[in-house]
RNA sequence: GGACGGGUGGGUGAGUGGCUAAAACCAGCAGACUGUAAAUCUGCCGCUCCUUGCGGGCUACGAAGGUUCGAAUCCUUCCCCGUCCA
């Protein structure tokens, strides 16, 4: 099975309803991707992403590379045999630690010097160290090294960060196709990332030049670090405006769940964010009500269902008051049972508004999901 | 019966004359979390009043007295608890 991005049904507002063929099958977009920065969506077993139904996840070169290190990946039969996971897999290249490791990194023009996080040893990464990285990991879908900045950021700093993506895309686009040209087992995508902080000219001449290059598909990266979600959305309509119909877009680290269908609703066909698994450890349930902070007290004697609208597993079988007493007592099965729901709500959000934009009511419903998020937490 | 050691806020436990409504940790309460250095982090945590302020009043370190300008801290007596000796 090979690559290829269909987009099947564009709606009134721009959003995308396609598929995405992978070598470890189908992903019907826009989708949503757990993230499993160290070959695992945190206290989820795969099992438990294909009950729920996850067609792709996404890791991490950088924490990879280090532990337990892309070579004995590789020698272990790839990512997805050392992991027991065959539907697709996205690998991020570094270019997020550049921004949450910043007090850990030297940057310049040939690559990022990192000082290990685990035993504090000095790694080079570049853009082609990336690429090959990536490479031996044998994901789905690479991502080219970039430079991520906070936002705000002064505008100087901006451009140089972004003039930086430009030449590490160019050379790992480069290494990449050097590479899968000579050795026809290596399958897999290798997308852009486009970089401009807040600065809509700046955006689109970072997505202009990535252009330039051909990827198969394009992210847009720097963005749900800081700023308003108005800016998240007005930089992102910038570079949908100006990428290939044809060719799959990524907003990369998103997002609340009252704010993916705005992004879907900007042309974007696919996501990622730690949210639903990290607020699941910390207690923080996702329902079609808004949001429940299940350790507080009003949940004590609480028989309902996290949300008594989910069909989950985990809603099907346990009442808040366990979960709130998992959490009290420190008990691993609550972030497992809190994980699992998360996930689920937010595939289930994915398929919801796949079937909006199919039925073109994707606008009434994103505004009935943000009326339901504004109101607060459920009772 | 005797000799030591000890009794501190919901718990463990620092403090041994003023900077102490009393460290720290736990528990409790509330909040944050957006390409994961996150099972993490932050705030509150005696009662009360208001003009909500590095504000006022009250109560508090086993009990009762005492010394002192000032006591959780020093003295006296008493009551408990632990260890050891008889």
């Amino acid at each position: 099975m090979s690559f290829s991005f269909r987009v099947l049904k564009t709606d009134a507002t721009g959003a995308r309803r396609g598929q995405l063929l992978t070598p470890h099958g189908p992903v019907e977009t826009p989708f949503f991707m757990p993230v499993g920065t160290q070959a695992s969506v945190k206290s989820l077993r795969n099992e438990s992403l294909e009950e729920l139904g996850a067609e792709i996840i996404l890791s991490n070169t950088y924490h990879l590379y280090l532990r337990p290190g892309h070579e004995l990946v590789r020698r272990m039969g790839g990512l997805h045999k050392f992991m027991s996971w065959q539907r697709a897999i996205l690998t991020d290249s570094g270019g997020y630690q550049v921004f949450s490791l910043s007090e850990l990194r030297k940057i310049n023009d040939d690559g990022v010097r990192f000082r290990s996080h685990l035993d504090g040893s000095e790694h080079l990464l570049t853009p082609e160290k990336a690429a090959e990285i990536q490479l031996a990991l044998g994901s789905d879908i690479a991502m080219v090294l970039d430079e991520c900045i906070e936002t705000p950021a002064p505008r100087e700093k901006a451009e140089a960060a972004l003039k930086r993506t430009t030449a590490w895309a160019a050379r790992a686009r480069k290494y990449f196709l050097e590479q899968t040209a000579r050795q026809e087992a290596l399958r897999q995508w290798q997308f852009g990332i486009v970089q401009g902080a807040t600065f809509a000219d700046l955006r689109r001449e970072s997505a202009q030049q990535l252009l330039a290059l051909d990827f198969p598909g394009y992210a847009v990266g720097g963005l749900a670090v800081g700023e308003p979600h108005e800016t998240t959305c007005a930089m992102t309509a910038e570079v949908t405006a100006l990428l290939p119909r044809e060719k799959p877009r990524y907003l990369m680290g998103v997002g609340r769940p009252e704010q993916i269908a705005d992004y879907i609703a900007l042309g974007i066909d696919m996501m990622d964010c730690v949210l639903p698994t990290r607020a699941a450890r910390h207690a923080c349930l996702y329902t079609s009500e808004g949001r429940v902070l299940i350790k507080n007290a009003r949940y004590i004697e609480d028989q309902r269902a996290i949300d008594p609208h989910c069909s989950c597993s985990v809603c099907r079988r346990y009442t808040r008051a366990y979960l709130r007493h998992l959490f009290a007592a420190g008990e691993l099965t609550a972030a497992i049972l809190a994980s699992h729901h998360n996930v689920h709500f937010y595939l289930d959000l994915l398929r919801q508004i796949r079937e909006a934009i199919e039925f073109g009511n994707l606008e009434k419903f994103s505004s009935e999901v943000r009326a339901r998020y504004a109101a607060g937490p459920a009772d």
